[in-house]
DNA sequence: CATTATTTTTTCATGGCGTGAAAAAATAGC
DNA sequence: GCTATTTTTTCACGCCATGAAAAAATAATG
């Protein structure tokens, strides 16, 4: 390690800080620094010279003190834009913030994900994109984050298998990189949801928690040790196929009996339609139907509300053995816009009781999130976000804006 | 962070390689740390005054070199000592380990410790390492490491729970601590075995493996990322208390049907010797007692082969659920010295395999180790040099040797 | 309206750190 | 004894963070 890595990790917190606890004065960067003010004049003032951050006089109205005012340091949004990008079942959404985490652009269109071949999706990705850079000309792109459901292989920005996708090892970042000469960064979903529950409930959500994700299938991500779990092979965990009913529902993976046959928007589906043939074809299922059923159930539905109790009872069964394995830890359970745990809270608790070793206070540990859809986006802006502080923190010559 | 924590962290990397490599030349060494040779004839010539390191002219007999010969570079023994404490069973073995990790001290002495309470277990610890100390009077006590069976908790240095012990709470750390006025780590054996198999195996085992450790129950230990995981609220992870045949054989942890119920000590004694009655007291199994019963497995004795097989479809069962959860990664099966896993080997891998969706090459994955005593120590010794490692990078002043 | 008190920010001299180039040291070959 | 070769140390340099002092910017005071 050399001295100007340590310059460069010092500009890395003091961004990190900023980026976590908005716009800061010198005062609470240095505390949450360590370092001394000396030391930061130094590097504050480089990074405004570069076009990294900006400074400001702030007058709060309501504050009159003596002395000189304090400056207000912020991350110039000038700095550059990072594009997130992400694929859910039939949509893919483009969304671009500036350096300071602020949207300036957003497009979503649908596509027929399974006719698309590799070629066609790819194009597609990289027209779309260049349509928001369209639109945003000033601010040099610098990160693109990519999101999916399914597996994804982070270390070589590949695509591994998705529900809603016929090919495999789809080679995104390679693509994208190529097209625009900047880091492009492919994770799983789960995990991106993960990374923004982190940042937005970090007072609950901290060092270890686990995120499942009921859409189409049933995704997990985890953080250990205050780390994104970014996963062995592939990207995050899975707790959807782990057997639960041996010989019981077919799963979309070909075996039987797994936890995400039962626990899952096409679980949920088959068992309320018809309980006999556990076995029927596995078609994809859209919101409206997921809703339906919903409505079916709180409308006292009997055969709905058996099918979400069995997928309750699926996940408390998966979440028991999670806990067995590790220790209990706080869980976020993260849907779609319905409120569709609170149909089978009961029964997740009461299957994780039944089987965990010590009494647990479960409303301490269950959280529930209903905007799926939102979240994902955020994780992939802050990921992006992460991505450029990382790289204008090494950035010790003079940088063109 | 601050200049002089570059040079502690520098310090750091270049006592790591040579603790990993052994003995190095500087050439070595920059190649390794990244170093140039001006700061490593810096660094290196500070810690060998402060008698850290230590510098031969090596002559090696075989090879004649033109040009100045390479020195080698050496941790120096003499910069301290630690000191390996272990509780396995009813057998409290004491070690100590010169700073290069020659063993300069050992001992052992068995212990009564169900009957014992809280006081005499920690004077007993006190006196036994103040035994070993006044052998070594020379050497600085630096650290001292703890490893026990059962569930302990390494931030606060506590012992938790054993399936020896009869007392909950042993506060370990803080007592030798303030006795010998060292850092004490506490750690699951399991971890600490892990630990010795990650230095030794790095080969094969090396940023994400687990360990299996079957002994008094069924422990396990991780490494994810290349760091070993010390758990959420407890050490490690417990394979064992997995809910494997509900309403079955009854567990040590009080419910019934937990993977350890079959695949342990205690529950192949149990399998063997009357396949009725799963709810019998669950005693302690001697060592010899498993020895007899592997021998007549060997034999062919019926009841002990069925008990193994058992055993092996359990364990199976629970590495599915691991394999599931993660990505299948490597997994050390670690036991003590018979070769007992030869007898399960069959039923864990018919058994995983039935369950896994992919097509694995378990002879890849699957490692058996048969010294499980020896692996304990040598990660103790490894984490107690570790810590003094850290400590004597840290040491930028002149110490006294 | 000028002066003083107070608070924030920058400047400056200093010591520490790693680097590259040059010098010194240590050995084999001739 | 001289030269070639390789390793190790020394030295001047630029970079980094620090503490103390100076400068800047405002409110209170008279």
């Amino acid at each position: 390690m050399r001295s100007d890595d340590l310059r460069a990790e010092n500009r890395h917190r003091l961004l990190s800080t900023l980026r976590a606890d908005g716009p800061s004065s010198r005062t609470h960067l240095g505390e949450a620094s360590g370092l001394s003010q000396a030391a930061l004049s130094n590097l504050l003032g480089d990074m405004i010279e570069q076009g990294i951050l900006t400074s400001s006089n702030n007058s709060k109205a309501g504050e009159v003190r003596r002395g000189r005012p304090q400056s207000t340091i912020s991350l110039n949004p000038m700095a550059g834009q990072g594009i997130a990008l992400s694929l859910v079942n039939d949509r893919c959404v483009i969304r671009a913030t500036d350096y300071s985490g602020e949207l300036i652009y957003t497009n979503e269109l649908h596509l027929d994900t399974k006719a698309a071949d590799q070629q066609s999706l790819l194009t597609t990705f990289t027209d779309q994109i260049n349509l928001g850079l369209h639109e945003n000309k000033a601010l040099p792109l610098r990160a693109i984050s990519v999101g999916f459901q399914g597996v994804t292989d982070p270390l070589q920005g590949q695509f591994l298998w998705s529900p809603v996708i016929s090919m495999r090892k789809l080679p995104v970042a390679k693509t994208l990189e190529q097209n625009f000469n900047v880091p492009v960064a492919v994770n799983n979903d789960c995990l991106l949801i993960a990374k923004a529950l982190h940042q937005i409930q970090s007072s609950v959500l901290t060092d270890n928690f686990s995120t499942i994700l009921l859409s189409c299938g049933l995704g997990m991500g985890m953080y250990l040790s205050g780390e994104p779990f970014t996963g062995i092979k592939s990207s995050g965990l899975e707790l959807g196929h782990i057997r639960y009913r041996p010989g019981g529902a077919r799963c979309r993976c070909g075996k039987s009996g797994c936890i995400e046959a039962y626990a899952s928007d096409y679980g949920l589906r088959r068992s309320a339609c018809n309980t006999k043939d556990l076995h029927s074809p596995l078609g994809l299922v859209s919101r409206d139907q997921l809703s339906s059923l919903c409505r079916q159930a709180r409308g006292g539905d009997k055969k709905a509300l058996q099918a979400f109790s069995e997928a309750g009872q699926a996940l408390g069964y998966g979440l028991s053995n999670v806990f067995s394995l590790f220790d209990p830890m706080p869980v976020a359970l993260v849907g779609p816009d319905e409120q569709i745990f609170e149909l089978m809270h009961d029964d997740i608790i009461e299957s994780m009781s039944s089987s965990s070793r010590e009494q647990l206070d479960f409303d301490q540990l269950i959280h529930t999130y209903e905007n799926a859809d939102n979240l994902l986006q955020q994780g992939l802006h802050f990921d992006a976000m992460e991505n450029i502080d990382k790289q204008l923190a090494h950035l010790n010559s003079q940088m063109a804006v």
